[in-house]
DNA sequence: TTGGAACTACGAAGATTTTCGTTGCAACTA
DNA sequence: TAGTTGCAACGAAAATCTTCGTAGTTCCAA
């Protein structure tokens, strides 16, 4: 019964997966402390998207314990690159060089973080050749 | 009674924008037309979309004709730096960087596309020195 | 051993988004 | 003029997404 193609994660989903990768394997109650500094967010509706979560396959969990560790299934990098497809394909026709143009005209992007483009540019190129 | 804010647009609206966009004024049997060559979707089910998207003041009509020609009330520019704001915000928290390199580890971006993005940050320096 | 604290499970209410059936009207046509 | 077609309005169903109340368990401490 398993679905190989896991979803694209809703709003919530994406809080929450954000405190996955950056805490590694956490309990509702840690994933809610969490979340709670910056919106404050029920326990059980957190517990609730974490069940719906594990039924996705966004997330799996060890039950040993009494309260139960999640874990996400995927790594930030494939479902950030999974959002910013989505994101191009839908507003931009596929143009990456539009989405960052858009990106740029955005607020502030630092003169540091467009030199840190450029080395990603650089490397990407570096690594395709 | 006027709402300033003008919500982000959820998926179905933002295919319907792009039409307006690309075709300028138009009225709802020509949204459907472009959007059934993507995917079906229903005459009133556009309207209806566009009769809510008219309250939200996404998009404003001219009532004169029998069939309301619907405009685009934002520009394309603005609605999509808007997407990339919110996705950076909620992805990548604020970096237009981290950004950009899962949209290069994305798809195939081709060297033109590279050059491209290159150019525009150049501008973008340029610009804001 | 009893009571409370911390959890999970579950269902269902709310909120939002998407889809469509129906109705009534206006314009066209045979 | 009677019938047909195209359109707007509307309401409500369907599909998603988010939130929370309640019930039942387990564990611990007094």
């Amino acid at each position: 019964m398993e679905k190989l193609p896991i979803p694209k994660p809703t709003v919530m989903e994406l809080a929450i997966l954000r405190v996955l990768w950056e805490r590694g394997p956490s309990t509702v109650r840690e994933v809610c402390d969490v979340l709670d500094s910056q919106k404050s967010t029920g326990y059980t509706t957190v517990l609730k998207l974490l069940q719906i979560m594990t039924v996705k396959g966004m997330v799996v969990r060890n039950e040993e314990a009494r309260a139960h560790v999640y874990v996400a299934r995927q790594p930030a990098e494939s479902t950030k690159r999974q959002l910013v497809s989505d994101l191009v394909q839908r507003a931009f026709a596929g143009s990456a060089s539009q989405l960052m143009m858009h990106a740029l005209s955005g607020k502030k992007t630092s003169r540091d973080e467009i030199e840190e483009i450029r080395r990603m540019l650089d490397e990407h190129e570096r690594k395709t050749k």
